[in-house]
DNA sequence: AGAAATACTGTATATTTTTACAGTATAATA
DNA sequence: TATTATACTGTAAAAATATACAGTATTTCT
């Protein structure tokens, strides 16, 4: 049994989506039927499939008795450093989601990363601290990036020299990656475009012990 | 006319708010006369009213032709730093709304400052940085507190020292202030629990600058 | 190759849902 | 005090909506 949406049925179900974006309230089977142009019995059909394959509910006997089922949970994937094994982006290295595009504005693709580390101490961005990061954002020398360095992801600041690319990190203490714009194991994964932080008692002390050890 | 909405029609508006939250459409009209027990035709009128009274929308000669109409904007709500003239915490001082529950944990009555200046630059503060308070948390010594001193609204470290509050700014450049726990002219607001920040090459560049300036 | 799911049309029919009209009674308003 | 809005009931009719049954054709599995 084919548990995969048809073409059809997509059909049939982004019409309802449309319907009920635009109405706040679903639509009857013949409105459907009308906007197809197919038979009121077809649409009838396509919901009791859609149904069976969870795609929304579809209660028979009630009048527009069409109900989405919330398919994906919204917000920015977060991504963790899992050790090794699957790569950065991947579902497996999704910790966590966050709504967050009502303020920091970027593309769809916007992801979130925890910073570790004392690296980009200078840029004040410390362990904890959620960057939210655009993939689609154009790089331009001075931005702060994440980036893949021989399969490890990265945070740096990042500047254009010719056909060479220096990431530096914000603190004396590290030292700056020169590596060419060609270079198979580099790749900029996207653009920080901003930061959350919690500031409980407990992150304050952390961010201090920092500050002073430098 | 009376634009107020009455106590009948208030318990139709519950009844339709009730259905909805759990079928996750609108309901019939006789559906609603069944449950508040009333003849179809009185339901009917009451949502004529309610609709007038912008209550809701109710679409004649359609099933389920009811729509509700979102009444407040949800978010917290973020305070600007106006002259003088209203007080700080009012709605003519409300610059914006954020929704950030879902990460800063805090009580209902979270609020949100930007951050002026440099007086908590040591603290990994810049001006344009907003800051998530809760009026409610228990204010501990060490805590960063948004506090209202002569009616003037400032960020800073909060440490108690007997019967004397010292507020402390995280910059070397400005002063201490020492308040008597019991002054009239002192009230902690909150206590500052997260914070979020644009990361656009502008405002690193500008926090970056306050950087070297020291 | 045969069974099952998909993707339709068409004609009725049953049911649900809304509306229309005719009243009654009470409280608020000019 | 006359008028208007509110708050109902009851019966009947109009309309919107969903279902049932009978087909046809194509694709997808087993």
């Amino acid at each position: 049994m084919a548990l995969l949406i048809t073409k059809a049925q997509e059909r049939v179900l982004n019409v309802v989506r449309e319907y009920i974006e635009e109405n706040h309230f679903p639509p009857t089977l013949s409105e459907l039927a009308e906007k197809l142009k197919v038979n009121i019995n077809a649409v009838r059909a396509h919901l009791l499939a859609l149904d069976r394959k969870q795609a929304l509910r579809y209660i028979p006997n009630i009048s527009r008795g069409i109900e989405l089922i919330p398919q994906k949970p919204k917000g920015i994937p977060i991504y963790g450093y899992a050790p090794a094994g699957h790569p950065f982006m991947s579902q497996e290295n999704m910790v966590d989601t966050f709504e967050v595009r009502k303020y920091v504005s970027g593309s769809d693709n916007l992801f979130g990363v925890y910073v570790r580390g004392d690296s980009m101490k200078d840029a004040q961005l410390a362990t904890g601290d959620l960057l939210f990061v655009d993939p689609k954002r154009d790089v331009q020398s001075g931005v702060i990036v994440v980036a893949l360095v021989e399969g490890e992801p990265t945070i740096k600041w990042f500047y254009r020299e010719g056909s060479m690319i220096r990431l530096v990190p914000a603190n004396k203490k590290y030292k700056p990656i020169v590596i060419s714009k060609y270079d198979e194991n580099f790749k900029v994964l996207g653009v920080v475009v901003g930061m959350i932080r919690a500031l409980d008692k407990q992150r304050i002390d952390a961010i201090m012990k920092y500050k002073k050890a430098s």
